[in-house]
Order: structure tokens, then C-alpha cells, then sequence
DNA sequence: TTGTAATATCGTAATATCAATAACCAAGGA
DNA sequence: TCCTTGGTTATTGATATTACGATATTACAA
């Protein structure tokens, strides 16, 4: 691999690293790896408040790492390149591994 | 997995990412997975100013993601823990493979 | 003394965090 | 229709953290 696109990979995927390098942002990841979910479920699955809920959700959403399926009054989030899901399910593997 | 250690992970790994989540950084990151560097051989490597790259040398060793060793004038830098060298390869694995 | 290797500090600009609050909108009574 | 509620989004402002160039410093070898 070329230094050049190298670095242009370093680019693309460090962004996003800093989209997901929040401990609840995180949290939020590993739960959306699983599937779908809509705003009220993340509620009660993290222990955060609505209006950083919200804002997360709404940021990692600009930042092409989710999408939104607006379904009523709800909304269902869900990771939107299955390179991210398979990112969070590797992390899991190395560092949520069993003892 | 229940959640409150899931939540202890979430808090840890966004550390790491935290970390890493940045261009050059994680440029750096690439390098030192394939082996030890010093810190010239990344000067030569990455497009970076001497002080910035000292900055991010220093702080990546201070969150435990890098170690050094020094020998003479040389330091010689690489990853500290295994779990990290892996997360980089399997980004690499991810996000960089050949099309 | 000059060059190489590395570290430290400073100041400014840019970003991020987070709570509080307001706004929006659709559905369901009264 | 008007009013309320639930679910969600947007805005603001205070505070903290980062980024990064400039500059100074330490250490040692040729």
C-alpha cells in the first residue's frame, strides 16, 4: 500500500475514530451493532440524558455513521456501512473478550 | 455481557480511540503495527513537523499506547499492548483492503 | 562548534462537552 | 377545533480540551 493512499485512509477513518471515541457514543455503537433500534430503546439501554442522546445520535448520523428510518412518532437508528459494524464487532472481540 | 461492564469497556476503549482518533495519530499507529520505530524513521514516514510529532509520540505514550525505549540519542517507539496492535490491524483489515 | 535527536512551553484558534431550554410535530382526547 | 402529551430536534452558553506553529532547551556525537 502506497503512502499516499495510506494517508487518505488515515484521513477517512480517523474521522471516523473521533465520531465514536466518546464513552457513550460508544455504548450507543455497540448496542446499534445488534440491530436497529428507535431513540426510546437507546434511552433505556445507556444511562444518558435525552438531549445528549439526541445530539449524539444526530451527530454520528451527519458524520455517515448511522441512519435514520423515521417510522411515526419513532425514529429507528441503525449503523450505516456494514465496515463500521464490523469495526465495533472487532473491537468487541479484542478487548470484551470472555475470561 | 451485562451493562455496567460493558459500560467499564466503553470508558476504556473510547480512551484508546480517543487516541488514535486523528490522522497523523493514527498514521503513526499504522507504522509502529508493523514493528519498533524511531522517532526519525516516523519523521521520514509521515508529513509532520518535529514538535507535533513529539506531542503526539508523548501523548499516546502517556495514555499506555506507546512505550519507548531508548538507545543512545535513538528513541524507539512502538505499540504497547497487544489488544492495540491488533484494533490497527484489523482497521487495517476493514478499511484497507485491496479492491 | 555544528548537527542530530528529542523534549518542553506558550499563545491562539478551533472543537467538544453538557445542561438547560425552547421548538416542532403528530396522535388522541375533551 | 383546541389542548395536551410523547417523541424528537435545535439553540444557547459556559467550560474544558485539542491542535499546532513558534520558539527554547537539553543532550550528545562528530
Amino acid at each position: 500500500m502506497n503512502l499516499e493512499l495510506m494517508q487518505s485512509k488515515c484521513v477517512e477513518v480517523s474521522a471516523i475514530m473521533k465520531a465514536i471515541a466518546h464513552p457513550q457514543r460508544l455504548m450507543l455503537m455497540c448496542h446499534l451493532a445488534e440491530g436497529e433500534k428507535n431513540v426510546s430503546e437507546l434511552l433505556d439501554l445507556c444511562e444518558i440524558s435525552q438531549s445528549q442522546l439526541s445530539q449524539f445520535l444526530n451527530r454520528m448520523q451527519r458524520e455517515k455513521l448511522l441512519k435514520v428510518r423515521r417510522d411515526g412518532n419513532f425514529s429507528y437508528y441503525s449503523i450505516a456501512d456494514k465496515n463500521i459494524t464490523k469495526l465495533i464487532q472487532s473491537m468487541q472481540k479484542i478487548f470484551c473478550k470472555e475470561e
